[in-house]
DNA sequence: GCCAACGTTGGC
DNA sequence: GCCAACGTTGGC
């Protein structure tokens, strides 16, 4: 039997890479490297599946919240920028044959006609377990259930059948 | 293996 | 710009 769909939240800066971004790259897609978190490692070098639906939510903007929906579509490779010296994100202690980190590929698949603010994802009583709206949570990569990503759609106006 | 110091995240 | 929360590092 195949693997049931996953969801998954993913933080980005807007003024670093917004969904904007993602929309304008090439083939609407990106390479989501940078992160240097052994949790949210784990997850997109074993968890984030092909198919799989991301939540896009910026991060340090006023105000933050979700944006838009993407999608999956490569699972966790090794990270290049970690083996760039000229990059914020090297990391000297990693080796080419032993990556220690990882990304995945996303491409957007639709923006939120209504955008979904941390304060409204917050007042929504079936979203009291979201790990986004809990304190202290600094995950860049989150895990988002079936339901919770079905109250976020409702909540910005995205049919599903608008999704891939 | 403990834990203080330090660095980063990210809301406010 | 502040600072609480939390992850990582490194001395011991």
């Amino acid at each position: 039997m195949p693997k049931k769909r996953a969801y998954w939240l993913m933080k980005s800066e807007p003024d670093v890479f917004s969904y904007d971004h993602l929309v304008a790259a090439k083939k609407s897609t990106t390479h989501w490297d940078g992160v240097r978190n052994y949790q949210a490692r784990n997850t997109m070098r074993d968890d984030m599946k092909v198919g799989d639906l991301v939540l896009y939510y910026h991060s340090n903007t006023k105000p933050p919240g979700i944006v838009g929906v993407a999608e999956i579509v490569r699972e966790g490779y090794p990270d290049h920028t970690q083996f760039d010296p000229g990059d914020s994100h090297f990391d000297p202690k990693s080796k080419e044959d032993n990556p220690r980190w990882y990304m995945v590929d996303l491409r957007a698949a639709a923006e939120l006609p209504n955008y979904v603010t941390l304060d409204e994802l917050k007042a929504n009583a079936k979203l009291q377990d979201m790990a986004v709206v809990q304190r202290g949570q600094r995950l860049s990569v989150q895990p988002v259930t079936a339901a919770e990503f079905k109250e976020v759609l409702k909540m910005g106006g995205l049919k599903a059948s608008n999704l891939p």
